[in-house]
DNA sequence: GTGGATTGTCACCAAAACGTCACATTGGCT
DNA sequence: AGCCAATGTGACGTTTTGGTGACAATCCAC
C-alpha cells in the first residue's frame, strides 16, 4: 500500500502538514509549490498519485489538471483536487477534467489518508481468489474458511495468510527471510524466530485434522508444505 | 427494489447526475471512471445492475461489455448501455454483446429510473420480487419487511439494506471497505468503525428471533453471513 | 416548530492476536 | 558419546481489533 504522492500546493504550511501526514501513514511525500516544478517533478519520478491544491500561483489548478489529463504520459496517475469550503461549482469543474475525487479544505487528516487509500485501492493488482486445496486440505480466500476433511480449522489472521501462501507455493522451501517479506509484508521489521513460532501455531491448528505433517521443517533453509513424508 | 449499481461513466458531471437519481429512487449508487476501475469494483462489490457508457477511456464501452459477458462470474450481471443520440449501429452492437438495454443520451431520469425498474424486474427476479431466506430468516424487498421464523424484524433503512447484502451475497467474508462500498456507496465517505456500529444494531435487532449468530465476525477480514458455526 | 427515529462518530473495555524471549529438544557433526 | 547450532515450545507483556453504550447532528412526519 506505500506509494510515492506528489504534493502540489503553494502554501508551504498546507504542503507541511500533508507531507507529515502522508508519512505517517507509510507514503513517500514530494512537494511541489508551483505548477512548473511538479511538472518536471512528475516526469522524473512518475508518483503513484497526485494531490493537486485548486488555487496555484500562474497556472490554475483546473488549468493544471486538465494539462495532466491530456497528456498520455501522466493521463492515468490518479488525481484528488484539494478545493477550499463552498466552492462547488469548481469540484464539479474539477470533476469535469478527470480528477479521482476532491477533498474540501478544511479535511480531517483522516478523511485524507482514507480517500488517498480508496483511490489506490482501485489501482492495486488484484489478488487470485480461488479456492486451494493440497491433500484435503482447502482453503477458501473467499469465504475466509479452512477445511479439513469436513471439519474445520481455527486460524488467526496472520496464521491464514501463512497458510494460504504455503498452499500456494507448495513442494518448495521457503526461508524465514522469504516467508517474511511474502506473508508479513517487508515495510516491518519483526525477527525471524517468530516465524517459527507461526509455524508452530499453524501446526497446532491444523492437529485435530491430522493435517499438521503438511508443514515441515527443512533444516538449515526453512519450511515447506508437502504431501509426501 | 433497491439494488446496489455501478455506474461505469467517465464524464463526472454524467456521473454524479445519475448517482444522484439512482439515491433519489432508493438504490447505491457506484460509479467508475474507467474500464479498469469498473472491472476491480465489480469483483468487489458485485453490484446488481451496471450502467455503462459506450465512449470510455483506453477501453472502449463495447470491448469491456464483451470482456463481461464472456466472464462467467459477470455473465449475469444486467447491463444497460448508455449511447448518444443516432448511433443506431453501436445500439444494435450493443445489444448484440449482450446489453440488456440501451438508454440514448441524453435522457430524463425518469426514463432511467423506469428502464432500470425494469431490467431487474426482467433480468433478476430474486432481487426485485422474490423474498430471500436464509435459515429461517426472511427479508422481502418488495414490502420492506423483514420475518424471523414468524415474528416480524424491525429494522432502520441502513440495517436493512446491510441485511439485504449480506442476504443475497452469504458465506463470502466482506470487508468493512467493501461493504461500505455495496451499502452506503462511495460517494459518501464515512469512518470504517462506523460498519460495527451497524452491524451491532443489526445483530441485536436479530436477536428475539436467535438469528443474531448468522452475522459472524472474521477478525482481521470483516463480516460474513453464514448458517454455519 | 416539536418530537421521535435514524445516523455517524467517539471513548472505553475486553478479548484476540502478536512479537519476543527463555528454555527445552532435536539433529548432525566429530 | 559429547558438543553445538538449529528448531520446538510455553509463557508473558504489548499492541491491535472488535463490541458496546453514549451522544450530537440530521431527517422526517405530525
Amino acid at each position: 500500500m506505500a506509494a510515492t504522492v506528489l504534493v502540489v500546493e503553494d502554501e508551504p504550511a498546507i504542503q507541511e502538514l500533508i507531507a507529515f501526514n502522508l508519512k505517517q501513514t507509510g507514503h513517500v511525500a514530494l512537494t511541489a509549490g508551483s505548477a512548473e516544478l511538479a511538472d518536471r517533478m512528475i516526469k522524473e519520478t512518475l508518483p503513484d498519485l497526485i494531490l493537486l491544491d485548486w488555487m496555484l500561483p500562474g497556472m490554475s489548478g483546473i488549468e493544471f489538471a486538465r494539462k495532466l489529463k491530456s497528456d498520455a504520459y501522466t493521463k492515468s496517475i490518479p488525481l484528488i483536487m484539494l478545493t477550499a469550503r463552498g466552492e462547488e461549482q469548481d469540484k464539479v469543474r474539477g470533476l469535469e477534467t478527470g480528477a479521482d475525487d476532491y477533498v474540501t479544505k478544511p479535511f480531517s487528516p483522516r478523511e485524507l489518508s482514507a480517500r488517498i487509500k480508496a483511490v489506490l485501492r482501485r489501482r492495486a493488482p488484484q489478488m487470485t481468489e480461488d479456492q486451494v486445496e493440497v491433500a484435503g486440505l482447502a482453503l477458501d480466500p473467499v469465504t475466509h474458511r479452512v477445511t479439513g476433511n469436513g471439519s474445520s480449522v481455527e486460524l488467526g489472521p496472520t496464521e491464514f495468510r501463512l497458510l494460504h501462501f504455503l498452499m500456494t507455493h507448495p513442494e518448495r522451501v521457503h526461508s524465514r527471510t522469504q516467508l517474511l517479506d511474502s506473508v508479513w509484508g517487508n515495510q516491518v521489521y519483526v525477527e525471524e524466530r517468530t516465524v517459527d513460532v507461526h509455524i508452530r501455531r499453524l501446526r497446532r491448528a491444523l492437529e485435530p485434522t491430522q493435517h499438521d505433517g503438511l508443514v515441515q521443517t527443512v533444516r538449515g533453509a526453512g519450511y515447506r508444505l508437502s504431501q509426501r513424508a
